[in-house]
DNA sequence: ACCGTAACGGAACACCCCGTCCGTTTCGTT
DNA sequence: AACGAAACGGACGGGGTGTTCCGTTACGGT
């Protein structure tokens, strides 16, 4: 079974993934498939050939990011030092979640979202709690953390909202340098990077 | 001029609003006013004769929960240790805002929303401008803490979701501890609230 | 160059939303 | 009891979204 498809549609298809993409982590995830069809100059139709649903669309969009994900634990893990290599985590994670809401959104929700994208995010969390363990043991994370305040944290992130995506960034790298203080096991305060002027936009 | 209205129509005004204010905590914002309508036992256009814009009905529906943020805050003022009422205003405000999702949204939202609500959110906040300024001067909140991080704060609360109101009011409820432990000067690790099983629903 | 078929895209379906018009009902005053 | 005005609500037009149908186009192997 030869699985190439024709030069045309394979272009298309890429097409589509590549609008798809920036259309996410631009809008969010309610971008209508029309749009995402028009901006790759396609019917929509051709959209719903290459995924059967939007949720298809999805999935394959975000994959790069995923993996981007996992890779950004697999530094973490790598890191000499656990706590920096949590703080590493949990630093670009926020960052990453900031510069695409869409991705972000799909990352945190697992009740419509794809099963894939569900167990991936799952497989990459659990890969966590080895450095979360070591962390804690090196006396350097509170005790009483648990996985699920990674969680809470990125959810919590992505409530951030800002007229730009610089501003959102900037934001959220605020953000995160106190979601760390708290996590420490004998906090040491630490300065922050610069407060936002946030004008509550969007 | 008498701006009594029909007993009916009066009747009917207290029924959408009712009905607005649970519908709103519960689902959000963009609840159809259709929908509001329906649970009202009332046709749409009647909707429209009393509020001629649906953020005229957000506005009165929040009236209320506006007040009470005002009124916690005024708590927080009147407390004798300036870091102890900063600290129940934070935490009364993010259980606000974790009971009633689109008084949440709204809250935080400057755009669209109405300008008297966020007239109201911003005097809401200058008050604060006071406590901070004293609980800084007991040492006890961090010198680079700004008015703005309070509404980081908001909006990150605002993105914790959970499958029930009563998940995300405990998740909530750890959170704003985490945020605390992140605001004070010196840190000093304190238990926090037992952490939420997250089945990161809707 | 030819032609079968893979692939396309505009139009259409079914659904939902907003805000308004207008014929009908109900209040409350005489 | 009766009638004018206030208030009601079903239905309408305009717009948007996810998804599908089907007649048309264009690839690519011969």
């Amino acid at each position: 079974m030869k699985d190439r498809l024709r030069s045309d549609a394979r272009d298309n298809r890429d097409r589509i993934l590549a609008v798809a993409r920036l259309a996410f982590a631009a809008d969010g995830l309610d971008v209508p498939i029309r749009e995402i069809a028009r901006r790759a100059e396609v019917g929509p139709a051709t959209v719903y050939r290459h995924f059967q649903t939007k949720e298809a669309l999805l999935t394959e969009a975000f994959a790069e990011q995923m993996t981007t994900c996992s890779a950004v634990v697999a530094e973490g893990l790598a890191a000499a030092d656990p706590w920096r290599g949590f703080c590493h985590v949990i630093e670009r994670l926020m960052e990453l979640h900031a510069l695409d809401r869409g991705f972000a959104r799909a990352f945190t929700s697992a009740l419509p979202a794809s099963a894939g994208l569900a167990a991936d995010r799952d497989r990459t969390l659990r890969l966590l709690l080895d450095l979360v363990a070591r962390a804690k043991a090196a006396g350097r994370l509170r005790r009483d953390f648990v996985l699920e305040d990674v969680s809470l944290a990125l959810m919590a992130n992505e409530g951030i909202r800002a007229a730009t995506p610089e501003l959102r960034v900037a934001a959220s790298r605020r953000f995160a340098a106190l979601m760390l203080q708290s996590f420490q096991a004998d906090p040491v305060a630490a300065p922050l990077p610069p407060p936002v002027r946030l004008p509550l936009s969007r």
